[in-house]
DNA sequence: ATTTTCTCCATTTTT
DNA sequence: TGGAGAAAAT
């Protein structure tokens, strides 16, 4: 107990040892929330407040939900059995498995990625013959997730054009086939968990009354639909309802445009009326420098819970800062500062390359590649994506539940067995016409095409009954081989990858099954779940079905169901080598939740990074801001920005201002590093602007007034940055005509971009 | 049924 | 510019 409030600081003890109330944590980049978190755990078990089946613990990541519980076991001497902990995703997939006939799914209901979703979307426009021009499957899926995410049915949603009624329309048709097939998309697993809880006052209670405590991380990244599931499992407004303590971080929400709401920490704290709002504004990660930029730059959000972190640490070195004239420059660059880096001692794996968008990543590669850097790009294709590994899952999810439409098509004819487009048409077609699923179709095609199809079917059901009793990794291999799939890999010329990709699952499933206690031997102290006995379902008062809560999953799901979900909602890791000691490339989206001695933010320029479509949006700009935040305060020692002249985007040479955030950094904490490089069209070498001029702030304005004098005058060259008095600084991207004809194309960056008539117009030469 | 050619597109991402 | 996905050609 000592031990486990040891070396927290006043703010951070004040949250831990809340009282049983509903609490907003506002918790600053570096502040140790993690740490917050799950020794708020570990306090409310040690006090006996509550036992371990009494606290549920929800995060975004299947990564973040790990390493609290990693860190859980370590710090508490009993068994988390009985703790949810996990995401939404996987938690409302535990309720809605444990109770699927309340919730009128099938036993072995299946989860659609989003792949599939958008592959089942494709079929529907396509069986009800819509054009694909009109409603892009996209739009289609965009829409409904949408909806869903605001908790809303299609009968719900508001039509207000004819088009609007037709992706209406379109939204229910969706969810008729995905209930006739069985299968259930992400929004679906939140939504329908949120009604079955909405629906079945018995259920809803019994929850209520058993998670005393709800704690969530990570909180401003909730979507409507989380948050109010949150409300009714904590019993909001509910006498004797549970409490919900919040942790998250206002200006570090940066996933608006996936239906986070912000806004929802300001709401719980009004609707739960929250007496205890906890600010751990102690920041245990970066030099000052850096936390005084990210602090400057960040107060120039309005619509801020309002927040400022500290250091104990000195200034540290400043922030160091880079004009390049083209991201190929920019790319060498980089690799130079990092050289230098490691030979004073980094490691590779401390330093990380951030950007705003990913098609960023490839120049920085290819120098990397040609100076024999090793790197690691994060995102990309997860193992369970993997096309190959797909064909896998598809099979398995045909032996657990035919119906599954998307995963029939996958491998129907996959490898090839003579099953083409005609026989598939007319399988659809009797399908479409009974209302039943492609599977249970088969008997109703006739001739050739039905006598494969048959073939195919034969196929699954064998392979179903000759694995009914063998382990889940025995049934994987059985299926590798009878479906032909490692035979076909084996026999592709450069299918090795394939081959072990698809072998792999065979380790996967072992794994799976010795992590989660499925096998019958599985050794007890393996996991709480192997402990358990088979459980038979509870009877409520109400003659209401309640199974056991704690009830082990094997009671409610065969393995190979399970196995399925897990492959759905933990996709695997993208990146084989990580934790390579490798220079960490990635965009700052993915750097979120990470930290590292450097950093480097590049393309700092206007329209890149602020992105220009931000400018659209409602509050963009300040999404971009704080983006920009989540940036400089991953970086704990030594943090590096840099922004290019010219840049290559989608085939064209762009021009561009740097970004508006260098006028929101403190200037002292700043480290100019070239003056306004040498610019490649310019035939004098020898100008003024060869020396190192900016040393620093009020240099820095000096020299640009000098710049401004020396050189106005016509003569303009594309590229060329300019100012005007109405629209302030740009660049010019584009010259036309001459003599008094002349005009020039100026991209003024917030001002947007402007054709003047060079005779007519009041422009300076700038040198930055 | 596979390979080649064309067309389209282009923030950010987890589940 | 370059990658993915679809249409077209062998």
């Amino acid at each position: 107990m000592q031990n486990l409030l040891h070396n927290l600081n006043p703010e951070q003890l004040a949250a831990v040892t809340l009282p049983a109330q509903s609490a907003l944590i506002l918790a600053g980049a570096g502040s140790g929330k993690t740490r917050v978190l799950t020794t708020r755990i570990a306090w409310l078990i040690q006090t006996q407040q509550v036992s371990p089946a009494g606290i549920m613990a929800v995060t975004f990541t299947n990564k973040a939900a790990k390493e609290m519980l990693a860190r859980l076991s370590a710090m508490l001497p009993m068994s988390t059995r009985g703790m949810w902990v996990g995401t939404f995703h996987g938690l409302c997939n535990r309720l809605l498995r444990t109770h699927y006939r309340d919730a009128a799914l099938p036993q072995t209901f299946q989860i659609l990625d989003s792949q599939d979703q958008l592959s089942v979307i494709k079929r529907l426009l396509k069986a009800n013959n819509i054009d694909d021009e009109k409603y892009p499957p996209k739009t289609l899926m965009y829409f409904i997730n949408n909806a869903k995410d605001q908790g809303l049915r299609a009968h719900q949603v508001e039509a207000h054009d004819p088009i609007e009624r037709k992706l209406v329309e379109l939204y229910e048709i969706y969810d008729l086939q995905c209930q006739r097939e069985g299968v259930v998309d992400f929004a679906e697993l939140l939504l329908r968990s949120y009604e079955l809880l909405a629906r079945n006052q018995p259920l809803r209670e019994h929850y209520q009354q058993r998670f005393r405590h709800i704690l969530v991380d990570e909180f401003q990244d909730t979507n409507d639909l989380q948050y109010n599931w949150l409300k009714l499992l904590a019993g909001h407004n509910v006498v004797g309802g549970g409490a919900l303590f919040a942790v998250g971080d206002d200006d570090q929400s940066i996933y608006a445009f996936r239906g986070a709401n912000v806004g929802n920490m300001a709401a719980f704290e009004r609707e739960f009326r929250v007496q205890n709002l906890i600010k751990l504004e102690q920041n245990y990660r970066s030099h000052g420098h850096i936390l005084d930029s990210a602090n400057m730059l960040i107060s120039n959000n309005s619509k801020r819970l309002g927040k400022n972190l500290r250091t104990d640490a000195g200034h540290g070195e400043p922030v160091r800062i880079y004009e390049a004239s083209s991201d190929l420059e920019e790319a060498q660059w980089i690799i130079e500062e990092a050289k230098s880096l490691m030979a004073e001692g980094s490691a590779r794996r401390d330093i990380a390359i951030l950007y705003r968008s990913n098609a960023q990543s490839r120049v920085i590669e290819q120098k990397l590649f040609a100076a024999g850097l090793p790197y690691i790009v994060y995102g990309g294709q997860r193992y369970f994506q993997r096309a190959e590994v797909k064909h896998v899952i598809a099979y398995l999810q045909l032996m657990d539940n035919p119906h599954n439409d998307s995963a029939f098509l996958r491998v129907v004819n996959f490898p090839t067995r003579g099953i083409g487009s005609r026989s598939i048409e007319q399988l659809q077609a009797a399908a479409g016409q009974q209302g039943i699923s492609l599977y249970a179709a088969v008997p109703h095609v006739a001739g050739k095409a039905g006598s494969s199809l048959a073939n195919f079917v034969r196929l699954i059901e064998g392979a179903r009954f000759e694995t009914t009793q063998l382990p889940l990794p025995e049934m994987v291999r059985v299926v590798l081989e009878a479906s032909g799939l490692l035979a076909h890999y084996q026999g592709e010329k450069d299918g090795t990858d394939r081959v072990e990709n698809v072998e792999q699952m065979v380790s996967a499933a072992t794994h799976f099954v010795q992590e989660e206690g499925f096998g019958q031997n599985a050794p007890a102290h393996l996991g709480p779940r192997a402990q358990a006995q088979s459980g038979a379902p509870i009877v409520s008062e109400d003659g209401i079905e309640i199974f056991d809560a704690d009830a082990p999953l094997p009671t409610v799901m065969s393995p190979l169901s399970a196995f399925l979900s897990h492959a759905s909602l933990e996709a695997g890791d993208a990146q084989a080598q990580a934790g390579q000691d490798a220079l960490q490339l990635m965009t700052v989206h993915s750097a979120k939740g990470l930290e590292f001695d450097a950093v480097f933010i590049t393309g700092l320029e206007e329209g890149l990074f602020p992105h220009e479509s931000s400018a659209r949006e409602m509050d963009g700009v300040d999404e971009e801001r704080r983006l920009m935040y989540v940036a400089i305060t991953r970086a704990k020692k030594r943090l590096y920005m840099s922004f290019t002249q010219t840049r290559m985007l989608h085939g064209q040479t762009r021009y561009n201002m740097k970004s508006r955030f260098f006028d929101e950094l403190p200037e002292e904490a700043l480290k100019w590093l070239s003056p306004r490089v040498q610019s490649h069209w310019s035939g004098n070498k020898k100008s003024a602007w060869d020396e190192p001029v900016f040393a620093g702030g009020s240099d820095n304005k000096i020299a640009h007034q000098i710049a401004q004098k020396a050189s106005s005058g016509p003569g303009w060259r594309i590229g060329e940055s300019v100012a005007h008095a109405k629209f302030g600084e740009g660049v010019i991207v584009n010259l036309e005509g001459s003599g008094s004809n002349a005009r020039a194309q100026i991209n003024f960056g917030r001002a947007g971009v402007k054709v003047l008539d060079l005779s007519v117009a009041k422009l300076d030469r700038v040198g930055r």
